[in-house]
DNA sequence: AGCTACTCCTGGTAGC
DNA sequence: TGCTACCAGGAGTAGC
């Protein structure tokens, strides 16, 4: 599912397709993707508009707007099965497309969604849109020092507090198992009994993940994740747990173990990752 | 505060 | 083979 490294790539591709180019019309083929705006508002907003930048914010695309000295962003998400594909006008329509930018340049932004979970939600700025978010872990303001605190101010479960985008925004159900992994955390463990010398591992593990995933274009391995150029990722190869049920643990060779932690589906090996109590 | 359950969706697949 | 039932999951929300 895209999390932060698959964000992070569809943004930078999209930039040199889609910045500079002004909204020449847009086609919403299922309205629930506005999140609430109307199509009205939203063609209103955004025909003529042109794309001045666009930036990523934990899982989140932001498409700078600008027309007429007026400034808007659209808010994209693409939760399970979003993508963002740039295909010439008059291609044959993309299967599942949801709404629909054409471009100054005979191109048009496509965002398809299959489940129709993804959002294109037009506002004035980002901050009516975005739910309160934790730092990027990748930026500056997640350091090892923060990171011990908030754990240690909490007393949750590792693997829900990491997804908690709140708490620490950008990762998902792939990149905690495996960050929890490397880290020989389990999952369940509590937040505020993780000793300093192992949250740092986890602080390490965590953007050292999230780099490499970036580096290889994010992970693809059901289908859905495809770069706007419609490569997969590369790093579903680099798996160590996640995926992995029933295969060996690339450490020790025990067999992989699927459990549930908070609702998701979570992947640990048992030996390397030893049960909290 | 933090947990669980439910909702939104559909394609894929396990099971019969 | 063909059908049905269930599952995956990010995030918002409600209830305990």
């Amino acid at each position: 599912m895209p999390e932060l490294p698959e964000v992070e790539t569809i943004v930078r591709l999209l930039r040199p397709k889609v910045v500079g180019r002004t909204v020449t019309g847009v086609h919403v083929e299922w309205m629930r993707t506005l999140g609430g705006v109307s199509k009205r508002r939203f063609r209103a907003g955004v025909v003529g508009a042109e794309v001045l930048a666009i930036r990523r914010r934990a899982k989140y695309l932001l498409f700078d707007l600008h027309r007429g000295g007026r400034a808007r962003v659209l808010v994209g998400h693409l939760r399970m099965s979003g993508r963002f594909h740039v295909v010439p006008q008059h291609a044959d329509p993309e299967p599942w497309s949801r709404v629909r930018l054409d471009l100054s340049d005979g191109y048009a932004l496509v965002f398809v969604d299959v489940r129709k979970f993804g959002r294109l939600v037009l506002a004035k700025d980002e901050g009516q849109v975005l739910p309160p978010l934790g730092p990027e872990p990748l930026g500056a303001d997640f350091t090892e020092e923060w990171f011990r605190q908030a754990l240690g101010q909490r007393r949750r479960m590792l693997k829900p507090l990491l997804l908690d985008q709140s708490f620490l925004a950008g990762l998902g159900n792939i990149y905690v198992d495996e960050a929890l992994f490397q880290s020989r955390l389990h999952p369940r463990r509590r937040s505020d009994r993780v000793p300093a010398a192992r949250v740092a591992v986890l602080h390490a593990a965590i953007r050292a993940t999230l780099a490499d995933a970036i580096e290889r274009e994010g992970s693809s391995f059901d289908g859905f994740y495809r770069t706007p150029e419609g490569q997969p990722g590369r790093y579903q190869h680099q798996f160590l747990v996640y995926g992995r049920a029933g295969d060996p643990c690339r450490r020790c060779g025990r067999k992989i173990t699927k459990l549930v932690v908070g609702q998701r589906g979570t992947h640990v090996c048992t030996r390397c990752q030893p049960v909290p109590r």
